[in-house]
Formats: structure tokens, sequence, C-alpha cells
DNA sequence: CGACCGATCGTCT
DNA sequence: GACGATCGGTCGA
């Protein structure tokens, strides 16, 4: 590492506006350490879900549950389920106690420890499908199901921000993928991603 | 390019 | 017992 890195704070994850605080996570770095092997990327694609309220949410009518428990806990936790029997989605939990406001992290674009990754993910090489897409960055990152509840404030997972900054133009919003069961919910603009970039998950070719 | 499908299993009803 | 906040592949037009 050579790069200074500045790791987030608890003040950051704390805050009541969960669309901006995904908004604010464009451009800033996802970083893993587990077993002395550090991967890390910048995030280019996220989703917010706005708890009790929004129908998209897992934690819709404050619903409590054994795995949505975490997101009523402390801000700056991880958040990390299962879907499809398969893949393991990272998200950040945000706001207090007890409000379930949770952040999903879509896509990175890699900086370190891209021959990890390829390890992890089984690919030969690097392409935009190495961490395109929320189930794609945890394989590349190490993050599973396990996690889940983990603080963000911790050594092994964290996120970090360094000089990159984003111009207001290079951020594009659109509705969430994949939450048509939301009906209503399901248009409200809560993805962001980085105009362009890569990674961003969605058709390519 | 779009439509569809199989994989795979924890979670909640 | 049903169903995903997905992914990568196939098939047909």
């Amino acid at each position: 590492m050579n790069i200074p890195l500045h790791r987030l704070g608890h003040s950051f994850y704390d805050r009541k506006d969960v669309t901006k605080i995904a908004k604010e996570l464009l451009g800033k770095i996802l970083v893993t350490t587990f077993n002395e092997v550090l991967t890390s990327g910048r995030i280019v694609e996220t989703e917010a879900y706005a708890g009790a309220g929004d129908k998209a949410s897992h934690a819709y009518g404050n619903r409590r549950t054994p795995r949505t428990e975490v997101m009523f806990g402390k801000p700056g936790t991880a958040y990390v389920y299962l879907c499809y029997g398969i893949h393991h989605l990272f998200n950040v939990v945000t706001n207090k106690k007890e409000i379930p406001h949770a952040i999903l992290i879509r896509a990175i674009e890699p900086m370190e420890g891209i021959e990890d990754m390829l390890i992890r993910t089984g690919k030969l090489k690097q392409d935009y499908t190495l961490t395109k897409g929320p189930g794609n960055v945890s394989r590349a990152l190490g993050i599973f199901t396990r996690h889940t509840g983990l603080s963000l404030l911790s050594d092994e997972l964290f996120i970090a921000e360094d000089a990159f900054r984003l111009k207001e133009s290079q951020i594009t919003t659109t509705t969430r993928i994949g939450v048509d069961y939301a009906a209503e919910d399901s248009i409200l603009p809560y993805r962001y991603i980085v105009s362009g970039n890569l990674y961003v998950s969605g058709k390519r070719k």
C-alpha cells in the first residue's frame, strides 16, 4: 500500500439519508484483508434500501428475523445474505440502531489483489466480469454470509477514500435491479452508477 | 439481442 | 414447500 487511504468512520454511516450515502459511496474503496490477503476495488454501483417503508427491503414493515436483525443494529456493519442459494450479497448498514437501512454494493472496479481475486473466482484473466454484479463482488473479495454482522470499522473489512473524486455529472441514477416484487417501490430511483464504467452490472457485449 | 433456464440452499411461512 | 436484492449459459430470430 502506497496511496494514502482514509478509512470511513462511524459518522459516515450514522446518517439518516440512505440514498445520499449510497451516492457518496461511489468512488470509495471497498477493502478486505481476510487471511492476510488484501483485495480492494473502487465502488462503481450501489443501491439504497430504505428499511421499514421500502417494499424492496428485507426489513420492510420492520420485519425482524435472525437474518435481518443486523440491519437493526449499529451503522457501519456488514449485512451479508445468501441469494438464490449461491450468491453472497454484501450490504452496508446505515442509520441509527433500530432503523434498518442498508446499501447493496453491486459492482467495484478492481484495484489491489487482482491475482487473489482471480484465484477466488477461478477466472483465468481479468475482465469486466471479475467484479461486475453483487455476487461477483463478494466472490472476488472473499465475502461470505459468515461475515454478516462484522464491523466496517474493523481491519478485515472496511471502506476507505483516497484523493479520487467523482463529479456529479459522472453519476447516473436508475431504478433498482431485480426488485419487481416491490410493487410501486420498484420504480424508486435508488440505484447509483458511475456512468459508462465497464464494471457496472447489466447488458454488455 | 432478447427470452429463458438451471444451479443451489438458507430463510420464512 | 416456495422462493429469491444473481449469474452465466443456451437457443432462436
